[in-house]
RNA sequence: GGAGAGGUGGCAGAGCGGUUGAAUGCGCCGGAUUCGAAAUCCGGUAUGGCGGUUUCCGUCAUCGGGGGUUCGAAUCCCCCCCUCUCCGCCA
């Protein structure tokens, strides 16, 4: 939610933000029904105010002469219950005057109020504009001191790379076929060495969050109130993304949702309160289950680990005092996380500044980070096929061409700014003192980012740690969480 | 799932149709007293919206949330949410 007194002040600054990041919000509107309706609440106020003037005058006589009434003699009633209707007809003539303003207010407010869910975040000046994804730019790049980026996996490393969907299958590390028949397109069951290294990586990656940047590990709820799903901004717009479960018996008002992040938990635990400000900034780190219905991803991406319903995912969140520079230093450190986590993985990866079209109605900046994945992309001509080492089990690729994928990179983190917009739908407040103390309050900054979502990062780490004898090189660091293995298969 | 009790200011806790935004106590802040402290006494002590002559003033709303009855609702009615107790079930 935006600050609406700033779209008063500034309805440009808002009508530019909406034009850059291409969402039609009528902001003209919004202004025109806020003035009706706050016109019409200064004179509904106005009316109050006589009338309850009134009844503090008239009310205690209405309440003697109802006392007289009842004792009085017959003879007596029609005086007392003329002079009673005389001192409620100057309340009831502005009762009646005030309901047909209010009813006009009821009118307008639901339209302005979905108009204002709806205006978004301006992106902060220093992002690119751009029409889609396509215009993200590149920040920066990293890799181990093995890997060129000019060159090929096959060049690198000096064998065709298998996908991480052949090497799940041939190394057992995914059972797709039942999993689909058991839960349908986008489902997987992870076995054997699949399931200790999801489970390694998401270990590695909360201890390394908690332990080493001190933030506070949690498990929050993945089944929440739709208040939460509004609250953190992932609804109105994004309701057809979330699982609904309907609790039919329990009746209206008891439906809940499965959240896309574990983000939507750690920032709903502060919904409507007011933060002590020296205890800021809140840093948690949780891991969670993220379900996501890919609604509008038909034949995106439908085979293998990438784009499925459910995973898990080890999400960070800082809460912060309300200070620009204070959001923008913590972007850079919970980047800065993530890049020293891929570093001790090996992943080479990239950052990607997204463009103004791709940051959604909450971010005022989104940063992505990309892993590189041998097993994405095109697939090509081999370059070198004679070196190629042929898949065990045969059926990764038509035995006729020996096409390897070229590698492209693929989404693996996503860091959010966001300053006040979530912590005004969710009313959540800082002060010196908290709850208790006297002064003003402000809403509160919040950012997020990704730490690990798996089994999608463990396509990069399948794929980039593979050997010529089809068995994978555990990274050193997930060693210690697989039983000291060092590699599968 | 069944039966019952209850949600009031930072906390405890009255009020159960009429100058009640709310008694009283605690806490907190300021002052007096004191060499200082304790004790005592005096005063203050919610949030949000709107407007203004904007360190302040006016006004409206808020007693779990929403709706209703009424000239008037913390108080009566309806729906919802939450908490507690007992029973049942259960990892």
């Amino acid at each position: 939610m935006i600050d609406l007194k700033a779209l008063r002040d500034d309805p440009a600054r808002f009508k530019d933000g909406a034009r850059k990041k291409n969402y039609d919000v009528d902001i003209d509107r919004i202004l025109e029904l806020d003035t009706l309706k706050r016109d019409l609440m200064t004179r509904a106020e106005a009316l109050r105010a006589q009338q309850n003037k009134l009844a503090k005058e008239s009310g205690p006589k209405i309440g003697q002469l109802m006392g007289k009434l009842k004792k009085a003699e017959p003879d007596e009633r029609a005086a007392i219950e003329a002079e009673v209707e005389s001192l409620k007809a100057a309340p009831n003539k502005l009762k009646n005057e005030i309901q047909v303003l209010n009813a006009s207010i009821d009118d307008i407010a639901p339209e302005l109020d979905e108009l204002l869910m709806q205006v978004p975040l301006p992106p902060d000046p220093d992002v690119p504009v751009g029409a889609s994804a396509d215009d993200n730019v590149e920040l920066k790049r990293w890799a181990p001191d093995d890997w060129d980026w000019n060159q090929s996996f096959e060049q690198n490393k000096g064998f065709a790379p298998k996908t991480h969907i052949e090497l799940c299958k041939d190394l057992g590390l995914v059972d797709f076929p039942r999993a689909v028949k058991l839960a349908g397109a986008r489902s997987y069951a992870l076995t054997g060495d699949g399931m200790r290294l999801h489970q390694a990586i998401l270990r590695y990656a909360l201890d390394f969050m908690a332990d080493k940047h001190g933030f506070a590990p949690m498990s929050v709820p993945v089944l929440v109130r739709e208040e939460a799903m509004t609250g953190t901004g992932f609804f109105p717009a994004g309701r057809e993304q979330a699982y609904h479960v309907e609790e039919t018996t329990r009746g209206g008002g008891h439906d809940l949702y499965l959240t896309g992040t574990g983000e939507v938990g750690l920032m709903g635990l502060h919904q409507n309160e007011i933060l002590d400000e020296d205890q800021l900034p809140l840093k948690y780190v949780t891991v969670s289950t993220c379900f996501r219905r890919e609604a509008g991803a038909a034949g995106k991406d439908t085979a293998g680990l990438y784009r499925i319903h459910q995973f898990d995912k080890v999400e960070q969140v800082v809460i912060c005092r309300a200070d620009e520079q204070e959001s923008r230093d913590w972007h850079k450190k919970m980047l800065g996380y993530v890049q020293e986590l891929l570093q001790s993985l090996a992943l080479p990866h990239r950052l990607l500044q997204c463009c103004t079209a791709d940051l959604g109605v909450k971010n005022a900046d989104m940063i992505d980070v990309e892993c590189w994945m041998p097993g994405r992309g095109d697939t090509s001509p081999s370059l070198s096929s004679a070196s190629s080492v042929p898949s065990e089990g045969g059926a990764s690729s038509p035995p006729t061409s020996n096409a390897s994928p070229t590698g492209a990179f693929g989404e693996t983190h996503s860091a959010s700014r966001l300053y006040d917009f979530q912590c005004r739908r969710l009313n959540m407040r800082a002060r010196k003192g908290g709850e208790g103390a006297k002064g003003e309050t402000t809403f509160c900054h919040s950012l997020n980012n990704t730490v690990a979502a798996s089994p999608r990062l463990m396509i990069p780490i399948l794929e980039m740690h593979q050997n010529p004898d089809g068995s994978v090189t555990v990274p050193e660091v997930l060693r210690g969480y697989m039983g000291g293995s060092e590699s599968i298969g």
